[in-house]
DNA sequence: ACAAAAAGATACCTTTCGGTATCTTTTATC
DNA sequence: GATAAAAGATACCGAAAGGTATCTTTTTGT
């Protein structure tokens, strides 16, 4: 790896972390300079624009994100465990969330649908990523027979990430976890009483 | 009521507008003045700074969407209805939002939990204020007998705060109001069949 | 109708914004 | 180790940021 790369590769990581914790509009180029320790020059000889740095963040965060999801989800065996590996993720959202600021697709996709069409494009890539990835776990658990024949995996899927991204929300600004914990043991003990056969 | 009173009205529910559009650092004091028709110094007559225009908005927006809550829940009898009446409010949140820009509790706590403390804590007490409206339903609801006593109002409520914003939020991306309208569903069958005794 | 006070427009301030041109230094290749 | 290419720093640009001082126009109360 070349030095250019691994420049580049280290302003991503930093601005990525600025961007989710003080929004896109939120975030300046002084601030990308303060972050990285790069000037102005070295950081326009890697990227074309502030957008251009913000769109590479943002996939780089949401890479991040997800392959703690994969993490999580592998030591899960149960189409149930594995839906409640996503909210194991972000248990501690408030001191320690699986990347510095909070939840990228939320951050992004609150700041950006009405302002940005690229970086919003990307935070809807990223939530039809979720919402496919939940929605095999829920079709592998009806195949099983975990789940009810008539579970719809749309609905859960849309029910489980609703759930977490508003936790994630309310329990940021509370500054306290209390709300997460309560929706994953509430969504916790729907999926047993409402969803699995038997 | 006063020709400057008017005015500072008008300025503060043209901004709200705009700020619960674009957020705070997305809008600038030439969008107010854009959308107000109002000079820099008028604006500056009424307010002390772009961020107290930012507060007093905050406060209508909340206002605006609090009166639309309470509509709707007055016209339901039961707690499960008035429950599922914040859900009505933004059934169409995608065309025909309570306020435009989408709801003034996400779009604030998101941007400013980690940046802007004044406006952070109007969002912590608009979120609290919702909070404990929903508990006082719920208990209501135990107390009436609709639900059980072992129903737990503080979960519950979290829940269904939870279960709407995160609706909010995947619904604005998408540009479709399905996830309302299925996490909708899915809390009324949720509330028929986990919550209400018989 | 008039004077005083309130409201708003104009013009300007400093700082910061995103972005570029150019120069120097470092890195990689032979 | 020389040299070309890559990388990064410096210095600058015009525009836009938030905010202020001052002047003109409207309201308002009498």
């Amino acid at each position: 790896m070349k030095k250019g790369e691994r420049t580049k590769q280290h302003i991503i990581e930093k601005s990525a972390e600025l961007f989710n914790r003080q929004g896109y509009s939120g975030s300046s180029m002084n601030d990308i300079i303060a972050a990285t320790g790069i000037k102005k020059g070295g950081l326009y000889r890697h990227f074309g624009s502030k957008e251009e740095i913000a769109l590479e963040g943002f996939d780089y965060a949401a890479g991040i994100v997800g392959s703690a999801f994969t993490r999580a989800v592998e030591q899960e065996e149960s189409a149930s465990g594995r839906l409640l590996a996503f909210f194991k993720v972000y248990e501690d959202v408030v001191h320690h969330p699986p990347f510095p600021g909070g939840c990228p697709l939320q951050n992004t996709a609150v700041e950006c649908d009405d302002t940005n069409p690229e970086l919003r494009q990307r935070a809807y890539r990223s939530m039809t990523g979720a919402l496919d990835w939940m929605k095999r776990i829920i079709q592998e658990g009806i195949h099983s027979g975990e789940f009810g024949r008539d579970v719809d995996a749309d609905s859960l899927a849309s029910f489980a990430l609703s759930l977490l991204e508003g936790g994630i929300m309310l329990s940021k600004l509370e500054g306290d976890n209390r709300h997460m914990r309560m929706n994953t043991a509430t969504f916790s003990s729907y999926l047993r009483q409402f969803c699995s056969r038997q």
